[in-house]
DNA sequence: TTGCGTGCAAAGGTTTTGCATGGCA
DNA sequence: TGCCATGCAAAACCTTTGCACGCAA
């Protein structure tokens, strides 16, 4: 059965999560951290309770680009899943964490008009941000 | 210099992918279409040759999910695509082309509100289609 | 005691890179 | 002829898996 049991590496897995709530971390970043610490954990645990949070919804895994692995983010309020999205400059490669309400509305919009059940946590708006902008 | 030569190889890549407009492919697939003719491609071509088309606009360019390869897809009318949305459906594939008045707004907004310009042709919404929706 | 979780090492994939060769202009 | 593109093989990565051992309940 799945989750019966409760371990060290899952509590100190998710606490360093909840540290620092809107920062995303590689399995690599995670691993190197824990590196350093008294105790390490595995790789394989890393990605396998990593699974897990991100099944159960505590955890956010999102892709921004082939070969770099895949990043992954505590999620503070899980009803609030969609409460910010991710932008990428396409100029700088800055990862932008965004509070927009309007954009919430385009979840409904998209469910009730188009049909299509957007996983906004998943989704990476590319473009061109503010600081880059100015410097064109 | 880029793209100073215009090759065998190019020209048969671009020629596959435009045969069927819509259609995603690997660069697995790629390679194991170009096996079975006359001319095989070599892989490291495959990979920097859909490198060029992607920068170039030609190409759209998709992850799914970790683990998987990347996906292909030939951009049938470049100017047409930045005027509407992508959203592909993590269940079947299908890219879904979309126009909407709301996304529009929302991309305004984000330009005023956030300063950042959304390059609507290069991102993609996930999610599950309407089809897929009904048949879970 | 039971059986899930862990850690190591190895495997499995995809994508990238180095380098000599081939081919376009 | 000059240089870019190609292909092969190897390397570099990220992620998953098998298996024996450790540990929670």
């Amino acid at each position: 059965m799945k989750g019966a049991y409760r371990t060290r590496q899952q509590d100190e897995l998710l606490d360093y999560l909840k540290q620092t709530p809107g920062a995303h971390y590689t399995a690599a970043q995670i691993r190197e951290h824990f590196a350093h610490q008294e105790k390490s954990i595995g790789t394989a645990t890393i990605y396998r309770q990593l699974e897990r949070f991100v099944e159960d919804g505590t955890v956010r895994k999102y892709l921004l680009d082939t070969g770099d692995s895949a990043c992954y983010e505590y999620v503070a309020q899980k009803e609030l899943c969609a409460s910010h999205f991710h932008c990428k400059c396409e100029k700088c490669g800055r990862l932008i964490h965004l509070e927009c309400d309007e954009l919430k509305q385009i979840q409904s919009h998209l469910l009730t008009a188009h049909g299509f059940a957007w996983n906004s946590g998943k989704t990476v708006f590319y473009g061109v941000c503010d600081q880059c902008r100015k410097q064109i």
